[in-house]
DNA sequence: ACCATGTTTCGGTCGCCACCAAAACATTGC
DNA sequence: GCAATGTTTTGGTGGCGACCGAAACATGGT
């Protein structure tokens, strides 16, 4: 069988502290610099470059370009779920953890969650998908851009996109989703509509980690404006 | 976080190919000893014995002593499942392997497999729980017994379990099955067990592979004779 | 054009670990 | 008890790879 060195390339990859740590720093789909995830592991830059490239090698990240800086994330949706499941074993040997904790706040982890500056998780996905085929945005690695009926429909939100004239290559970009497999919105466009909803309550942050919250009031907005029933979307996880 | 030297330490273990090889030969939930593992991974038994005893600090493996043998079997289901994990992401990034046949046969081996002599899978498991719970056999690592109850059970069956004197220490053991969590029936009761099965015409071997397929007598001979109703069984293995 | 910053390539050192042979240990069967 | 078989411990060798500093390369800003 073929396959078995195959696997043993995969785990001796995600085997080395250092990269484990540059992995699991990426674990909820951001996309990192090379610098940035030197500094996440510990070490130095070229030794980082070195394991960056062995790592894409192996297809276990992806990465692009983007002016001097260049960003890398998981390279698909089966390697996060590799390293959870990594994450799970090492959780029931310590069985100092309590599991109960971890289910429920994974769930919703799963579904709304802050990814830097913007939204991540089932419900950001469901939006960038409303607003993808509703046409208001237009998603793109370059930019993207906001149609005039999509600027119209940030005005009544009073999201802040900035100038129209400021459209640069981080305006509205996709950002992929390792819970999911579609992209949710990036750049000024998902930065800008997350403190929308964060500044009119209808999400909160968690006072740790990263999830979202979203409250009585914001679940009947986000009905209203983009038609998403957070309820029902809850549900569609939870079966999935 | 100091799950993280864990997770490393956990990777490495499997990232070294003679340890990948003994662990994908224990993947479908049987115990093999030492020296099989060695000859499995290509290996000597002392480089073995080394690898094994590290997979068991790590507790990725249990063991058990049998007379001048030791045999070793995945720690836990969870180790199975980060096992399968890497299976699917490898399966993944070939590209070439059809991931339509691995699917079904996959669902399949879950469900009724051999495991050495006897059954496993989802319907083995089912089995052990029935006899157990009807006082018909006692599941015992040093043993185990078959009752009064029992053996006239199996003799109705036309089974052929040795003589009753005979209950050594192989007689009616338990066998992890690493799809589900309960133990199902090996040593000379497990074996008996699927040879009357086999005789009888309730289950086939499948031509390749260790999966084993019901038959259509076997579906109504089974849910008369052990109250397992075959098709429920499926579909709540389906569920989960 | 030049400098600043981010990233990769190069060269070389160091430590860890997989491996085996031989020997010690354990267990069964006679 | 002794011989046979399975397993682990010991000792020693060899090679791979993680690491960093320095330098080369790439890109953006001024």
């Amino acid at each position: 069988m073929p396959t078995n060195n195959q696997i043993a390339e995969v785990a001796a990859l995600v085997g080395e502290p250092s990269r484990t740590s540059i992995l699991l720093a990426l674990i909820d789909g951001r996309a990192l610099t090379a610098s940035e995830l030197a500094h996440a592991a510990g070490i130095s830059p070229p030794t980082a470059s070195e394991h960056l490239a062995r790592l894409m090698d192996a297809e276990l990240l992806a990465m692009e370009k983007q002016g001097r800086h260049r960003y890398f994330r998981l390279g698909s949706p089966k390697v996060a779920s590799l390293l959870e499941s990594m994450l799970s074993l090492v959780a029931e040997r310590d069985a100092t953890v309590s599991a109960i904790r971890t289910g429920p706040r994974d769930r919703d982890l799963r579904f709304a969650r802050s990814c830097y500056d913007h939204l991540a998780g089932s419900l950001a996905v469901a939006i960038a998908d409303r607003l993808e085929t509703m046409e208001m945005i237009d998603l793109a690695d370059d930019g993207g851009t906001v149609s005039e009926k999509g600027q119209a429909f940030f005005g009544d939100l009073g999201a802040e996109l900035g100038a129209a004239g400021q459209q640069g290559r981080r305006y509205c970009r996709p950002c992929l989703d390792w819970s999911e497999r579609r992209p949710h919105i990036a750049g000024r466009v998902g930065s800008g509509l997350m403190v929308c909803f964060l500044e009119r309550g209808w999400v909160k942050r968690q006072t740790e980690g990263r999830v979202i919250s979203v409250t009585r009031a914001g679940e009947r907005a986000i009905v209203e404006h983009f038609g998403i029933d957070i309820v029902r979307l809850r549900e569609r996880q939870d079966r999935a």
